[in-house]
DNA sequence: CTGCATGCAAAAGATTTGCAACGTG
DNA sequence: CACGTTGCAAATCTTTTGCATGCAG
C-alpha cells in the first residue's frame, strides 16, 4: 500500500515542481505517520534522517504540499498547526474530537458511511450556489473528554 | 433582540465571575458584529470606546469567554484566530467555506435544517461511544472560490 | 477589603523571510 | 546552466505573561 508516495512523487514532477530530497522525506514521514503531526514533530523525524535539515525547510515543504493539495492542514486553536497526508483514495476519512480543556485531539472514523452522502450533497449544492470548488471538508467536535470531565471540580457555565 | 448580552452578563455573574467593563465591551462588540472577528479587529473597536484598553486584555477576555463557552473560536490556517459570539439560541448555525488560495472565509447557513438531525445523532453516538461531552461542532469546507478560480492560469494538480 | 482584572512592556512561540550556497531537471 | 530549494539566523506576527496598580463584589 506504500504506493501513495510514489504516486505523489510522480504528480509533483508532472506538475513541473521539483522533487527534492527534503520534500521526499517530509512526504514519507507523513505517509508513515497516518495521523496529524505538527511541524516540530515532523522536523524531529526528518532530522533523524537528514541531520542538516532546517526547520524552515520543513515549513516551506509543508506549505508547498498543502498549497498543492497533497497535505491537509488543521488548526485546533492551540497555537500550532497539524498536518497529515491527504490520502484521498485509500484512507478512511476521519473527523476530530477536540477537548476544550486539555486540548487533546481524538480522531474518529465511525459514521462516515452515513455522513458521506450528506457531505457529498452539501458539497454539490454549495459548489453550485456559491460557485465554490470544494476540495475537502473537515468536521470538528468541541467538548470535554472523559478525563477532564472526571477532573473538573465544577463551576461550569 | 439585544437581550443576548444581558443574558450573558447575568450568567457570568451567576457563575461567580466578574463582569468588568472591558468584558462587557468585548461581548457587546461581538454581539454587534454577528460575524467572526480577529483579536485586532476587536481591539480596534474596543479602543474606540475605551482608549486605554490594552490588547492583552482583549486576548484575556476572549480566552475567558471562549473557555466559559460564550464565544466560539476558529482557526482557518492563516495564522490568527477568529472569534464570534456563541448565540446558541437565536442565531442561525453556520459553517464555513475557506478558499485555499486567497484564504477568504465565506459563511453559509443553508442546509442547516437538513444537517441538524444528522449532527445531533452523531453527537449523541460520539458522546456515548467515546465518553466525550460535546459542546459544539464546526464544519469547514476547503476549496477554491470563484475569483481565484477565474484568476488561476493553471498548472493545478 | 480581597482577589481577580487590567495596562504596559517584555517574552514566548510558531511561522516566515533574506541571502548566499546548493542541487534538481 | 538556470532557477527553484535549502540552511542559517534574524525578523515577524500573534498570543501570552510578569508585575504593580485598579476595580468589582
Amino acid at each position: 500500500m506504500s504506493q501513495i508516495k510514489q504516486e505523489y512523487f510522480k504528480k509533483i514532477k508532472k506538475n513541473g515542481h521539483r522533487l527534492t530530497g527534503t520534500r521526499k522525506i517530509v512526504i514519507e514521514i507523513l505517509e508513515k505517520a497516518d495521523k496529524h503531526m505538527n511541524a516540530d514533530e515532523i522536523y524531529f523525524e526528518a532530522h533523524k534522517r537528514l541531520p542538516k535539515i532546517g526547520i524552515a525547510t520543513v515549513y516551506r515543504n509543508l506549505k508547498f504540499l498543502w498549497k498543492t493539495g497533497f497535505v491537509k492542514k488543521y488548526d485546533f486553536g492551540n497555537g500550532r498547526s497539524f498536518y497529515e497526508l491527504n490520502r484521498n483514495s485509500d484512507e478512511k476519512h476521519h473527523h476530530h474530537l477536540i477537548c476544550l480543556i486539555c486540548r487533546k485531539v481524538f480522531d474518529y472514523e465511525d459514521f462516515f458511511e452515513e455522513n458521506s452522502d450528506l457531505f457529498n450533497n452539501i458539497s454539490l449544492m454549495i459548489s453550485q450556489k456559491y460557485n465554490f470548488e470544494i476540495h475537502s471538508h473537515e468536521v470538528n467536535f468541541y467538548g470535554i473528554c472523559k478525563e477532564c470531565r472526571e477532573k473538573r471540580a465544577d463551576k461550569s457555565r
